[in-house]
RNA sequence: GGGUCGUUAGCUCAGUUGGCAGAGCAGCUGACUCUUAAUCAGCGGGCCACUGGUUCAAGUCCAGUACGACCCA
């Protein structure tokens, strides 16, 4: 059975009156508003093909539905069974390559991409005339027709009848090679666009849609390790009357109806540990975080972050499960495999436990410097600057300490590797480490050279934790605007008795910039923070 | 906040010593009923980011500004 015309769509009877220079030039009153025409970025040319659509009866603004019997990936993926079979696809015109009264229309849906050809002793010389003149590349049709293969091998959907479902008013950055090979030549790489107009990216650039398709995945995989492992997924405020839980500055916002100043969360730590005195033993939130900070390659104000807690475990449980989400994570991306390959000389194993790796040893193995050197602030100065450091703004030994390890310990952990006993200094909702006054129970997690993971057997003594905030607040007293601040609402929960509890938190960016191979956070976020325009 | 680099056609980019603004792709017109970087013939297309300076002459040299990228804090 051959159809001629869609049923959706009206059969054209009158000629298709398509843009040439006589019809252009011979209407007198055409619909064009001149405001419309001069919308900045609008293709004049597109706005001409769109009024010559719509006067010839096709409007490709008026379909509301098309219902496609498959995804155009199938096409490739089951041609055996499809061949010769007929088809309903749809998609956004990719290519169009017209041979006089035949063409080739290459089409994109979310699945991928595939080739009709449409002839017009088989669609019909009216709706050939008028997609042949007013089709753009961008424009979404549908189709109808039957699968074959043509002469090259390819499969492809021989078109019966072809219905326009929405134009493109402006012009498309499609580079000519889109798929595979080196085809690097003409690909939209401004990030000023890519960033900014992401939906064109997204439909422009395939490697771009893959990456940011992937984080979800990654997001996913650790929501599947977590609810299988029976921790229950939670929800608490982004609006907070004292952003806690981590070093860095807040946004400010404000509540009218309230009066009153509000931030917007830095981490999701203390409200977290409120459900565990609460009596919920496992649970975790994936959540937006804000902090006011710079914007680089690796830093946006907005990210994801994960974190968990476990009542009646500690750091050493909490090891046990992180290395269970990254196998997780690393299974579901590479097809059940423990182990991640980032380039020809380098592949991740996350089947096997992580290297555990005490920061002062690190420090030692790496930077030569033996612990002696932290016994007092002066010492530790000396040693930083023997290593080629500028000691001359540091104020305590756990931040010396700290930069010490991002400079000479961190470029060497490309495996997953656990840093563990940080200085009491700088982990303030850390346990102290029995025996020893000025290490805590804490570890960093390590993988391909970058921190994404931070966790702690958790303080359940209140008085312990009023001291850390004091020393804390001294320190916000001095100006640093990153100290966390005094959570009196906090103290009182942890006062009531907590049981003894294990956390862990980390970025999903991070993580999924490793298991996408991104060089920028911005590659895995849809929409990154920009400068507003204008 | 500091440093380096960048900004030329819709996209990706050339542009020599300072001397008429260029290419490929995209677009437009035409031919072509199995193309896929389609092909063939023809045609348009520019505030060289912005402001000022040097010069007979500035895309090119100088200064500043804006925006972006990268590195550092």
């Amino acid at each position: 059975m051959i159809i001629n015309c869609h049923p959706r769509q009206l059969c054209q009877e009158r000629r298709p009156s398509v843009t040439t220079p006589e019809n252009a030039d011979s209407t007198p009153n055409h619909d064009t508003p001149n405001e419309e025409s001069s919308a900045p970025g609008i293709s004049p040319v597109r706005l001409e093909k769109l009024h010559a659509l719509r006067a010839a009866g096709l409007d490709p603004f008026a379909p509301e539905r098309f219902d496609r019997s498959h995804a155009l990936n199938a096409i490739h993926e089951q041609f055996e069974a499809l061949e010769t079979k007929t088809v309903q696809v749809a998609g956004r015109v990719r290519a169009i390559r017209w041979m006089g009264k035949a063409g080739f229309l290459d089409l994109l849906d979310e699945s991928g991409r595939a080739q009709v050809y449409a002839r017009r002793d088989d669609i019909g010389e009216a709706i050939y005339d008028a997609l042949k003149s007013g089709l753009d590349l961008g424009d979404f049709i549908g189709v109808e027709g039957y699968i074959f293969k043509t002469k090259t091998g390819e499969p492809s959907v021989h078109a019966q009848s072809v219905t326009l479902l929405s134009k493109s008013l402006r012009d498309i950055p499609f580079g000519k090679e889109y798929e595979g090979g080196s085809g690097e030549a003409n690909k939209l790489t401004d990030v000023e666009i890519r960033y900014r107009q992401r939906y064109v990216d997204l439909f422009v650039n395939q490697d771009a849609r893959e990456t940011l398709v992937k984080r979800l995945r990654i997001t996913r995989a650790v929501r599947d390790f977590l609810d299988r492992a029976g921790f229950l997924e939670v929800e608490t405020p982004v609006l907070q009357a004292e952003a806690g839980g981590a070093t860095a500055r807040p946004f400010l916002t404000h509540h009218n109806a309230l009066d009153t100043e509000l931030h917007l969360r830095i981490s999701l730590e203390l409200y977290l540990k409120r459900l565990i005195v609460g009596g919920l033993e496992k649970v975790y939130e994936i959540g937006r975080v804000f902090r006011n900070e710079g914007i680089s390659t690796r830093h946006n104000p907005e990210f994801t972050l994960l974190e968990l807690y476990q009542a009646y475990t500690n750091l050493e449980g909490m090891m046990e499960i992180v290395e269970g989400i990254f196998r997780h994570i690393c299974q579901s991306v590479n097809h059940g495999a423990t182990t991640h390959r980032i380039s020809e000389e380098i592949t991740l194993d996350f089947g096997s436990p992580w290297r555990r790796l005490p920061i002062l040893a690190g420090i030692e193995e790496y930077a030569g410097i033996g612990r002696e050197a932290f016994a007092s602030l002066e010492s530790a100065k000396r040693a930083m600057g023997k290593a080629g450091l500028d000691p001359s703004r540091e104020t305590q030994v756990g931040g010396i300490i700290e930069k010490l390890h991002e400079v000479f310990t961190q470029p060497r952990l490309v495996q997953p590797t656990f840093i563990t006993e940080f200085p009491l200094e700088t982990s303030p909702l850390a346990r102290k480490k029995p025996g020893d006054e000025f290490l805590v129970r804490r570890f960093e997690s390590y993988v391909y050279l970058q921190e994404v993971g931070n966790a702690f057997s958790e303080i359940n003594d209140p008085l312990d934790q009023r001291e850390r905030f004091e020393a804390q607040s001294l320190l916000k007293d001095a100006g640093d605007h990153e100290a966390m601040p005094m959570d009196e609402d906090f103290l009182r929960a942890l006062e009531y008795g907590m049981p003894p509890t294990g956390g862990f938190g980390m970025g999903l960016d991070r993580v999924a910039m490793i298991f996408t191979g991104a060089e920028s956070i911005r590659d895995v976020i849809f929409f990154p923070l920009l400068r507003p325009e204008k």
